[in-house]
DNA sequence: CCCGTGATTGCACGTGATGTAATCACTGTA
DNA sequence: TACAGTGATTACATCACGTGCAATCACGGG
């Protein structure tokens, strides 16, 4: 399975996702297609199974694991902080490599949506599991995704050396000024 | 083009999604299969097409004419909350309905993520022509997808007769509250 | 009556994806 | 050594999606 992966990334960073077809990574590693959709349901699960696996052990740990005495945002960033350390920081390049590939393809960039949403949900879960309601839980977690992507995103196209949990709290920050401040505040007390 | 989304709706309320072929569609629409593709890229796109093209326009268009003394997440607001009136407001069973068979196949909750998050390029691109930066932009457009994005939900799975741009301005409320109070406040600020 | 334009169609083709059954590789056991 | 069992791999057949291309149709204006 590990091949499968390895010659699927060359491929789509030789020729592109679209113009590689799974015929031509099971050639290169050495089985057939029919083994290939054994081991993932799609062509495109081959870029996402693996690390959206760890991602969610991970982050779903780091919320159960915390204390108690964090606030429920608070609990959703240290998960994410966690997963930050233990599946990010180190392949920064492998990660932009990555990143480039799902952006230069709609379909991808469809399939990493469907993925962010998972792991919201799971972060959801994990709130709940802690005691939140429902819909609040899905709230929070919801903005936990939210400041996910803007770090990841800022992360990876950053040149500097910061490390991710950085701009993770970062992101937090930017987005309490933006939320926090009502200058005007009109749209916001209308009905 | 009408006759050939009526067709798919009804045959993906009868059968769902994945158990209709284009083939089945375009006989009911007394059409050919590849009449079809001329119109929808997609056999999913039959079901966003429409809706996503003027939902960008009137959330543009809402942006765009605004008063720029009101703060850019209000604005955003306020582009939702026009297409809030304008698209939504008076279809709420036909949205109920749509959203069903959506959430009942993996490929079209994909899809939908997918247009979520192009609005959610054009709501940064309106804020842009504001003169606004274009990080604060994407941040701005992602809080304010993330508060439509709940509203909907609530709206539609509600049972009382609010209208849905009240849900728009509750779901900010329940966003500052999330975001605004720091409880403990240790993660946002350790580095 | 003819012409131009746009929508529709027919046909051929490659690719993705699935069900089923056969085969292979490998492990433990007598 | 032989054998049985288990899981991965394979071969084969089949279907639906989606595209490129050329032909045809509908139709309103000159």
């Amino acid at each position: 399975m590990g091949r499968l992966q390895a010659a699927a990334l060359e491929l789509f960073a030789e020729q592109g996702f679209e113009r590689t077809t799974v015929a031509e990574i099971t050639q290169r590693a050495g089985l057939t297609t029919r083994t290939f959709f054994n081991h993932f349901t799609d062509k495109r699960e081959v870029l996402f199974k693996p690390l959206s696996g760890m991602q969610k052990e991970v982050v779903t740990r780091g919320i159960a694991d915390c204390s108690t005495a964090l606030s429920p945002l608070d609990a959703v960033l240290t998960g994410l902080q966690a997963a930050a350390d233990e599946l990010f920081e180190e392949r920064r390049a492998a990660v932009r490599r990555r990143q480039g590939i799902i952006e230069a393809n709609p379909e991808l960039l469809e399939r990493e949506l469907g993925k962010r949403a998972a792991l919201t949900d799971t972060m959801a879960a994990a709130l709940r599991a802690r005691g939140l309601d429902h819909d609040d839980a899905l709230l929070i977690a919801r903005v936990g995704a939210l400041v996910h992507q803007t770090a990841m995103q800022r992360w990876t196209e950053s040149t500097d050396e910061r490390p991710l949990r950085e701009f993770l709290t970062d992101a937090m920050c930017s987005l309490r000024a933006v939320v926090s401040r009502d200058e005007s505040g009109v749209s916001t007390r209308q009905h």
